[in-house]
DNA sequence: TTGTAGGCGTTATCAA
DNA sequence: TTGATAACGCCTACAA
């Protein structure tokens, strides 16, 4: 029943020819007779031979691969940015291995890994907190960028690269802009305070705009994201924003530091009989399609997606090709005014 | 500088023993030295080694590997079901490799690479056409299960097993429920008419249901998706529903075959300063959790995520260990009535 | 233009 | 309990 699996010595065999000669045919070698090799390809057709990757790659050392290590699969964010990366990957004719990392594994642990299997020539890393020591990184013989991913220590190291934007500075703009509305009470729902990354950056933006707009930040409206629920999502969102209603101080805006958690809370205040802006505002981070296309659409910052992915890409391919130093780069992001808040008194 | 790869040679050389020590070492075999072990996989641990994947798939055969194949990356319905797989398959000690198979390419090609690569037990694929001749899928040696994958010919084939809903009769359950809602007049959204799977027959569901209701189909009410744009996204449903308002007919419902479809032409509805559902009844089909915290919520078609994705793992389980015969295994999806719908007169 | 043989890094077999 | 050594399937000098 289980058809002996077929090698390229079986195709060798049944051609009449050697082994390289099969080999050459498949890999498009030049120096090969044009008809021998159609009668290869033919006999591979009908035999539906497919060579074995593994031995391929254990081999073969010049494979032009590079590979995107995308933490936390569910971020609608992150697919478009991959999308984008694929095709200008490709264009400089190198293959892509897209490989998703789990919320608890270490993405440096899997390129490790992938390194070795794939003989990867460089790496994306897509999302995730990236709190690793040095050492650990140097492991990486192989050249990385670290694409959206902020990192509280920004080592002024030139051992990679990295392509963000500014999470305290964005996150700053969009509260400035809430206390510019004329609002004093500002909830936030963040991250846990685990989360060395994103999350931090973003609450300390919220603390310097409200500050800078003469707010005395008020522990009571800082919310932290349901640790039972997963993080950054509409579910999770609609749990905390149900737990601000029922506090005592209920604020007159909520910002949320991803536009998931924007959604879910919008549930929550409308389920609760409220109205969106007209008793309290809302606004996310991100900038996601489900922001624009939700009613009222939400107030948000969008990073520049393609920009970003497109550079993530150019820098990796300069320092892999031109040996060029790594750099990193910051995107200003867009304050995009949705109807989800409004201006008060 | 670019440190010479260390194989288990290197480490064997450093340890003073031999490879197939470490080897047996790190595989965790039974006779070894607890002394030797702990010397070997300090070393190991010291000089940060890693061993070679291609390798280790090369020469072992016993590897307890499945492979999920997921069509249509920015799917977020197929999410939740990969988690739920996920943690399916790590309880029966299986490994698992995500892969993500693009648009355009054949899932079949790509499983039939991966099972050589990566020896495979048994495959899922999930989404997608699958329009595959039956002589193609016999390629594939090793058992697979085809999950929420619709397929127009049913082969009674029993050369694999297949789980998901009756896309017709849960497509017709919704449009019945429209109908009895008073409406006559219900356009839909669909896939084109190159859609031979989920489309084709959530489209055949909506036609027999309002036969059913004594409604003549009406081709100038049924919209086929933008081609310009991606399939099955907000993007595609906003557009088509501009389209369908500038009509002479405009419709008292309209039925997207997928929620987020829906979703895109409630924004078109509601920037036409229209009501929903006050003018215009909205209903989608999957009941991704966007549907649930959107406002109004979505009418949709829930299927059974849990459910199917357990049931698809246990039965590839059962092909695999218990040697029982394939099967086709159709679950019962839930009509959730949101309040994008309402009753007319 | 073609075939033979050696090696990629690992695991498995078989003696020691 | 260990260590040589032969595969695993492929690519690629090198020789023919």
């Amino acid at each position: 029943m289980n058809m002996e699996t077929i090698t390229i010595k079986d195709i060798a065999r049944m051609c009449g020819v050697g082994v390289s000669t099969v080999s050459r045919a498949m890999n498009n070698h030049p120096d090969i007779n044009e008809e021998t090799k159609m009668k290869v390809m033919e006999i591979i057709k009908q035999y539906h031979y497919i060579p074995n990757n593994s031995a391929r790659n254990l081999k073969r050392l010049d494979a032009k691969v590079i590979a995107i290590l995308v933490k936390g699969i569910s971020n609608p964010f992150f697919m478009k940015m991959i999308k984008i990366m694929e095709s200008e990957i490709q264009k400089k004719k190198y293959s892509l291995v897209l490989h998703h990392v789990e919320m608890n594994e270490d993405e440096v642990d899997v390129a490790l890994e992938l390194i070795k299997e794939k003989r990867l020539r460089g790496i994306i890393f897509l999302g995730g907190y990236f709190t690793h020591t040095k050492e650990k990184l140097q492991q990486l013989q192989v050249p990385f960028v670290l694409s959206t991913i902020a990192m509280t220590q920004k080592y002024q190291d030139t051992s990679y690269s990295s392509v963000s934007v500014d999470d305290i500075k964005e996150s700053y703009k969009l509260v400035d802009y809430l206390c510019k509305m004329g609002h004093k009470r500002i909830a936030t729902i963040v991250a846990s305070n685990l989360d060395e990354s994103v999350g931090k950056l973003r609450q300390e933006g919220y603390r310097m705009a409200l500050e800078d707009n003469g707010i005395e930040p008020d522990d009571s409206l800082i919310y932290v994201m349901n640790h039972e629920l997963d993080p950054y999502t509409m579910e999770n969102g609609y749990a905390v924003m149900n737990q601000i209603l029922k506090s005592e101080n209920v604020p007159t805006a909520v910002y949320a530091i991803s536009d998931t958690l924007a959604i879910g809370a919008c549930k929550a205040i409308l389920e609760s009989g409220r109205k969106i802006p007209e008793d309290i505002s809302v606004a996310g981070f991100d900038g996601i399609d489900m922001a624009y296309f939700y009613s009222p659409s939400i107030t948000t910052i969008r990073q520049p997606i393609e920009e970003i992915a497109k550079e993530t890409v150019a820098i990796l391919f300069d320092v892999l090709r031109k040996k060029v130093d790594h750099q990193h780069k910051t995107f200003e992001a867009e304050l995009v005014i949705g109807g989800s808040t409004r201006k008060i008194d």
